[in-house]
Formats: structure tokens, C-alpha cells, sequence
DNA sequence: TTGTAAGCGTTATCAC
DNA sequence: GTGATAACGCTTACAA
């Protein structure tokens, strides 16, 4: 089924057609109807391959994240999803596997395919590289990661505010040596907990001193191997702050394995809750955020931004808050 | 940048460009290599719109969920994504929230696009109406969830072997009044579930019986509100097979509300593992299986039935085994 | 070995 | 009001 189709069986030029499908220019209701009437006949679906190239505006954003089964990203997905598609456009899905590489190449493919707009949370690509691919031929808005000075936005985590909750709560619990679970070094989220890390930790120097900072991955693989790390130091932590639920998970793990109480013999808190974090053994405290409304708010900031001409960079913070469970020390 | 602008910095014509860049037809090496100079010089990348257009196939799948942030279909994603990226195919992305006008309206949208294929895990469509919205047009692969008679295949978990595994386990452990944690009615896994909850239940008849069947959502919160309603019951389960890890949560923050002791006063096993099934308290006894793995057998049957010209349907059932921890009462 | 021309299904510009 | 016609950027007969 064709527009042309349609415009025989109505008895009109595919122009016309067009014209009264798209609700444009001054028609005859006659003509309106007749078309209107053929088209559902016909169950005529408009080319949007057609429509594309000739209006050469797709409404379609690539969506561009490390690991869509985490979580995190699983929820900041549906949520730009949801906004995405009330604004009208599509989600055209990359995964790159946390691997820079891939993350280029997801983008060039995106541009092949002439997408409007970009959200990506990238895995640390550099500046450089980021817009000699890019080219800032779209609007990109980036969360959770970002790359600064590029794109026309960002929806990053308060970081900062949410490591020092954290490291605080230990403090006032009467820790005296605090270790870090690290995560991916390259991305913000990454490095800015670490550096927020060293930060509280000075401030309450020298009395509290950082037993040791481990990890270089998301995953609860590491969270483990980390953990044993810092446990086998000679003066090991007595309290640990995870920069993920995930890195948390394999605190726990290992320290199941050693036979390790928390939080007892080791208080733990995390950066990131989980739905099921009050479930846990012991339930984990952490710090708590909305992920889908980081999606819904990346979301809205690239729709501006693809409809404007000149959008100027917004560059949003997300609140964080504390949610004390047992993990840390706190009763009930 | 276009193809014709490629064309004439390599002083050719753009077919011969095209063919160049395609690695078709008899070119001599000067031109070929002329060509690719030209076309990294300027950075062209070939609009996918237009050759798409050109050739009517997009090498793009739409994957429709009711809800991607479900670990499940979250990971399933993940899987398919993987599959069809590495088949040359694009993903484009449809939540549709767990509405039947929704997916319907996925449907038509990823149609009107010119996916070359489909991969649903549908919300309960008819076939009737499924086939009117298709029509066909397109090869279709069916995940978790189907609709019979439909498609060119379907990815299914063996249900009944699962739920059979959780109530026999059950039995061994000495219960006699079983409850059912039931989802979605309008899905696969949902009925499915709770037709083999019955007969598997009536196989042990009539020592052991059907103590109430409780949900019909895929919910924690329905979870909760449905293991409310089974322990209110003049004569309550001691045990519970719950359809999903969610409505099991749901159950567990329930007995933590009532004072129930799990496995104690109500022992509980769920179809669906969970990665942090282990941690929880009590360690959840799960029959578990790889949702990854699901997308990605239904992406390689899609990729399959794409590139057959009279593909014949296939349907895969996949495996899934017991795994006991604590919440069934058994130790370690 | 390479170029010309047609066409994929729309929409936009211009006539009538 | 409505209809030709061109154009979007590419591929592919068919010519040369």
C-alpha cells in the first residue's frame, strides 16, 4: 500500500492525498473524506522511510548506554522511552558493551541512520573523538556519564552529595578506618564517587583515614574481589562505602565467605538502592534516586533541544538522599 | 555529505561510487581506491533511509515489551540485542506498558518504519487481531509470551516443568495447603503457570490441596496484597509457589509485616531467579534459567526466518531447573 | 570498466 | 482546491 494507492482509489493526485492525510492546505471536505475513507480501506500505513528522506527529519533517538540489562540503565531506558515516545519519537537501541569501540561505532551508526537526537551515557569516550565522530550534526544529551564541554546537556547524579552522605553516616557510627568499593574509572559516575570519596574523607582527617579504595568494574564479580582485597589489608577497613548496589551485592558475597558479620564486623552502604534492597541480609542502606526519571529527564532536555535551533547547553544535577537500613549499623 | 558529493571528488558517477563503496561489479583498483579516499575524506556515511528505501529492507527489528525495565525483559534485551547487532540488525525499541492498545500501536508504528522483523513478547493479543495489524508483512518471532497459531516461532520457558519442581518440592518438604502466587492471566507465563500449578497440585490430590490462588498482576505490590489475602484465608497455605521472583518479594515484605516466619510458618519458592536471590533473607529457592538466553535463541530464530524466503515456524521451549536455598526450608 | 536513467514513497513548489 | 513535477539519497538495470 502506496500513497498512491490511496489517491487512486480516491480519485485523486498523490499530492492531494498527502495533503488531506497530513491535514494540510485548504481541501474540500469531500476530498478529505474520500481519502480519508481509502486509507482505511486500503489500511495504509505511510511510509516513514518515504517520509524521512524527503522531510529528512526521522523521529528517532539513539539511545546509547554500557549495558542495558543493569538496572540502572534498564530504568533511565524506560523512562526516555516513555517521554521519548509521548513527544512522538522512536528508540533506536545500542548497547556497546562498555566498550568505547563499540560505543563509536554505535554512533556512527545511529548518524547513519539519521536519527534526530543522541542520549547516551558513555562508557569515557574523550572529547576529541566524541565530536569528530559526531560532528554536532545532532543533539546529544548525556547521562549519568557525560563528556564535558560536549552535547547539548547532561543529567548527572549528585555525586558528590551522595558519597558524603554516605561517608558521614559511617563517621557518626564511629568509624575510624573506611574503605571504597570503586567503580568504572573512566566514566563520571565512576571517578566522581571516588574523587567525592577522598574529599568527605579529608574533612574528617585525621581522625578517620581511607584503609583502601578497590574496584575498577560495575559488576558484582568485582564488588567481591575488591572487597577480599580490602579485607585481607593489614589494617582493614571497619566500614565500607560501595559506589553501586551491584559492588555492594559482592561485598556481601564475600563477606558470606569469610564469615565476615554486617554490619558487625564490617558496616556497608551503598551509592544506588534497589527495589529489593530492604529485602536483603542484612537490608543494605544506600543512597536512593529516581533512575527513570534520570531517563525521563535526559529525555525531555534532548526533545527541547531537537526543537530548537539554537538550544543552549542545560546541565541537570539529581538529588540523592540517604535511606538507613541495617547494613550500616542503624536498628530497625 | 551524500554519495554524489563523493562521487565527484573521486571524479566518477555516483553509481560508480556506490558500487565501490558496496564492493560490487568490475571496477578497476584506481577508481575503487579513489572512491574510499574521497569517502573517508569527507566522513560520508550512506543514509540508511535512502538505501533502505532503494532496497525495502532496513535491517532493523522491532522488539516490543510490556515493560523493559523488568529484569526480565530487561536481560532478554540484552540478549537479542547482542544477536541481531552482531547479524547486522538495528533494534528499535517498543514498551508498551502492559496495554494490549499500546502494542497494537507498537505494532503499526515499528510496520509503518519497514522493520524486516518482530520480536514480542506479547501483553494477550488475539490472533485475530495480531494478523490484522501484521498481516504477515513481516516475520515474527514470539518471546515468553505468544500467541498460538501465530508467528514464525516462539521462544517459551517449559512452565510446566518449572511450577511441577516447586510444588513437588513442596510435598517433599511435607506441605499439604499450597497457595499460588498468579500473574498476568493474559499471558503465556501467566496461565501457563497456573494451569500447571493445578494439575501438578492434582497429581498429589487428595492428600495435598489448592489452599487459594492469589494475583493477577506481575507486580511486587501485587505480590504483597495477593499473599495478604492467601494467609487471611480461614485455612491458609504453608506454603506458596509464586509465579515470579516480583510477586515473591511482594510475599516476603508481607510475612515481614505480619510476623510471619519464612520458611517456618510459610515456606516460599518462585519461578524466576534472581541474581540476588542468594542475598536475600531468607536466600530464595528459585527455578531459574537464562532470560538472556531466551532473546537471544528468539533473535537467532528471527535472523533465521528473515533470511528464509518460506520460513516453517519454530518453537523452542526452554529449560529451566530447581535451585534450594533457604526459603523452602531447607538449610545451607 | 564506467555512466545514464529510472525508481523506491513521500512532500513541497508551483502552476492551473 | 487540486494536479504535475521535482527532489530527498541511494541502488541497479541497461547502455556504452
Amino acid at each position: 500500500m502506496t500513497l498512491a494507492d490511496v489517491a487512486k482509489k480516491a480519485g485523486v493526485s498523490a499530492s492531494t492525498a498527502s495533503r488531506a492525510l497530513n491535514g494540510r492546505g485548504e481541501l474540500s471536505d469531500r476530498t478529505r473524506a474520500a481519502v480519508a475513507d481509502a486509507a482505511r480501506v486500503l489500511q495504509f500505513q505511510p511510509s516513514q522511510l518515504a517520509r524521512s528522506l524527503r522531510t529528512s527529519t526521522t523521529h528517532t533517538v539513539g539511545f546509547v548506554v554500557p549495558d542495558v540489562s543493569s538496572p540502572f540503565y534498564a530504568a533511565a531506558l524506560k523512562g526516555a522511552q516513555t517521554t521519548l515516545h509521548d513527544a512522538g519519537y522512536r528508540t533506536l537501541l545500542m548497547d556497546c558493551e562498555q566498550s568505547a569501540e563499540r560505543e563509536i561505532e554505535a554512533l556512527q551508526t545511529l548518524l547513519a541512520h539519521r536519527v534526530d537526537g543522541l542520549l547516551v551515557s558513555t562508557v569515557g569516550l574523550d572529547r576529541e573523538r566524541f565530536e569528530e565522530v559526531t560532528g554536532g550534526r545532532v543533539p546529544c544529551v548525556f547521562f549519568d556519564s557525560s563528556i564535558v564541554g560536549s552535547g547539548e546537556g547532561s543529567v548527572i547524579l549528585d555525586n558528590h552529595a551522595g558519597i558524603e552522605l554516605l561517608v558521614d553516616h559511617h563517621v557518626e557510627h564511629g568509624h575510624r578506618r573506611i574503605g571504597l568499593l570503586a567503580g568504572s574509572p573512566s566514566e563520571t559516575s565512576g571517578f566522581e564517587r571516588r574523587a567525592a570519596f577522598e574529599t568527605a574523607m579529608a574533612r574528617h582527617a585525621p581522625e578517620v583515614a581511607i584503609a583502601g579504595i578497590a574496584g575498577r568494574e560495575w559488576s558484582l564479580r568485582e564488588g567481591r574481589r575488591a572487597t577480599l582485597d580490602l579485607l585481607s589489608l593489614d589494617e582493614p577497613p571497619t566500614a565500607l562505602v560501595s559506589s553501586s548496589v551491584e559492588l555492594a551485592l559482592g561485598g556481601m558475597l564475600a563477606c558470606r565467605e569469610l564469615g565476615v558479620r554486617i554490619p558487625d564486623d564490617l558496616a556497608l552502604a551503598a551509592f544506588d538502592d534497589a527495589y529489593f534492597a530492604e529485602l536483603l541480609d542484612p537490608p543494605l542502606t544506600a543512597v536512593a534516586y529516581q533512575p527513570r526519571e534520570v531517563g525521563e529527564a535526559a529525555a525531555s532536555l534532548l526533545v527541547e533541544a531537537m526543537s530548537e535551533d539554537d538550544p543552549e547547553a542545560r546541565d541537570l544535577r539529581f538529588e540523592v538522599r540517604l535511606i538507613t537500613r541495617g547494613s550500616c549499623g542503624c536498628t530497625g
